[in-house]
DNA sequence: TCAAAGCATCTTGACCGGCGAGATTGTCGG
DNA sequence: CCGACAATCTCGCCGGTCAAGATGCTTTGA
């Protein structure tokens, strides 16, 4: 079970280490994408839904809750799906539509008692566990872990948007 | 844009750290399973697609050629599916199914040349990006990220496997 | 001031394709 | 010959894109 490692020169230990780590992150993406899959079949969505509410629940708690349209943005969905999606979520009782008093043409998302209870219930453990793996970590190792993740962050995003900027078929673009 | 940070202690310092973290790697995942998405959509394949072909290429690299059932295992795949996959792939001239001279119900799956061609093309710009955030940490901090990502990636993939045994409905397990 | 054009936001409907479930075919081990 | 196993086939569902439409804000110009 490799990856792009493979395409390295692994007699340098440097390009060695570089290999490993590349695994890891690969290997923590495919798992936690599988995690939301697993979840979410338990609950009865797909995976699509779950980072929706996800995102529902996140625009909320930080006070700016958000509309269909920045929903599909951060999804990367069409907006025909967006409005499907929302259907769905609504339907099962996890969120529901607000129209926006000020402006009727936009409609705010906020999530129902069931969908902030299910978020929580998605969460928890997984910070639970997080948090064991942390303990293990002094403080000074914590923070070169986090300026480390937030270069890759950065890049792979750079390189997300070169990729998309290949061709111009779907011109979406996250808000941040 | 938060993530599960936000059902943590913001006050504690390290609080605060480990949903920075918490947040990176979401961020990450997120961000690199969109340009695989891009990537995919660009050379007319489905993000399925590629993450099948990344698979043949791996094991077939790693000297251990893939069968159609354990790629399904891999990707939380049907049977069906991953016919239709192999199919696909085969059609478009990515792979090549090649029955076993010992035990004849097997399939082994080959990369082709477009294949492997298309696999280099996704990881060789992926991999300088990599390259270029890694130079800029020395070698103890890359080991202390190594460690980290390990862990987590360790304690995912428990928590992967626990999520899906709350229910057998879909008693996938990736082989290791 | 106000009507009409223009833009933004969401929704609708038609269509397509991936995925899952179950039955089927071919193959190995006893 | 008989179970166990691997892959394939067939079918239906559901989520996605696309294009068009409905609604409401905003700007403009006499």
């Amino acid at each position: 079970m490799a990856s792009h490692g493979m395409y390295r020169r692994r007699d340098d230990p440097r390009g060695r280490m570089a290999s490993d780590i590349t695994n890891d992150l690969r290997r923590y993406s495919v798992d936690a994408q599988h995690v939301g899959h697993a979840f979410a079949a338990l609950h009865g969505l797909n995976a699509t839904d779950l980072h929706a509410l996800i995102a529902v629940m996140d625009a909320e708690l930080a006070g700016d809750p958000i509309t269909p349209g920045r929903l599909g943005e951060q999804l990367n969905l069409s907006s025909g799906s967006v409005t499907a999606l929302v259907d769905r979520l609504e339907r099962a009782g996890h969120i529901r539509r607000d129209r926006d008093t000020a402006d009727r043409r936009k409609v705010f998302l906020h999530c129902a008692d069931r969908g902030a209870a299910l978020a929580m219930e998605f969460f928890q453990p997984l910070g639970s566990r997080t948090d064991q793996v942390m303990a293990r970590f002094s403080d000074d190792e914590l923070a070169v872990v986090h300026r480390f993740m937030a270069e890759m962050s950065a890049s792979v995003r750079e390189h997300r948007d070169a990729v998309r900027a290949a061709r111009p078929e779907s011109p979406r673009r996250t808000t941040d």
